[in-house]
DNA sequence: GAGATTGTGTAATGGTATAACGTGTGCGAT
DNA sequence: ATCGCACACGTTATACCATTACACAATCTC
């Protein structure tokens, strides 16, 4: 690393990760991204792993708790991205990212009902997406 | 089983897990209450993953996605039970289930908004629980 | 330039979940 | 009554997800 506050400067193998999210249009699993970056010299899960650690820490990933999963940031660089909420069709797996203020207003406002130190919230909605249900 | 619409009525293995989950005052992992139920004759994670699945299915338990955990509906037969939300102490393990109008229907008209068919919602908050940020 | 910090590589392991068999039992329809 | 179906059960093997532990290199700090 060069810098200290350039956190848009990746690593080498953040950059791959990245790369990889960033092309796929779902989606994807640790060992789907090890496995599609096998030729790029990547050879053990933990090389992802601690990638997609920094990754999501910067902000530019998120993980899907109820896919064991991850997934680009669809507009990274937003505040409230730790409020993100998701809708996951499980018919085509399509995944839409939703930045919604009403809800992230409640879950706050729950948390402080309860006294509750809110560090990060995990909202995922399954169901089928507007193509699939149509069809 | 003897009866058809007789969903209380557990079967052995199912009962076993119930019970376990109940006895516990936090989540278990299925491979946790494997364990617990090895003097019952349980011997493989199949036999208890089939048992929560149903339980899940029933209403009577959750699963927790963020934690690969299960625990016990804290007021089953509750309507709502689909859009139940969590909170989840980082800390000392503890878990509050709750059941919140207002949310549910945020989280409906943001499905609806995206011609969105929600089957099921997710929703877990991950922080400090009032006891654990008192200390 | 010694020490702290961070990224990297590799091997081994641990934890979570399902596939693919086959068996037994209760119950309704023929 | 018995055949067929649906469903719970049992076992083995396997697949999938994630981390621990150790060693090395580059960089930043003082």
């Amino acid at each position: 690393m060069q810098h200290h506050h350039a956190s848009e400067a990746l690593t080498k193998n953040q950059a791959l990760v990245m790369g990889a999210l960033s092309d796929a249009d779902g989606p994807l699993s640790a060992y789907t991204i090890l496995d599609r970056l096998r030729d790029d010299g990547l050879r053990a899960p933990l090389q992802v792993y601690r990638a997609l650690d920094k990754l999501v820490e910067f902000g530019l990933v998120h993980r899907l708790e109820s896919l064991n999963a991850f997934v680009a940031c669809r507009h990274p660089g937003c505040d409230g991205h730790q409020f993100t909420a998701f809708m996951i069709c499980d018919e085509c797996g399509s995944v839409i990212e939703i930045a919604d203020t009403a809800l992230a207003r409640r879950l706050t406002g729950l948390a402080q009902d309860a006294s509750f130190i809110l560090e990060k919230s995990t909202v995922e909605l399954r169901g089928l997406c507007a193509a699939c249900s149509a069809a």
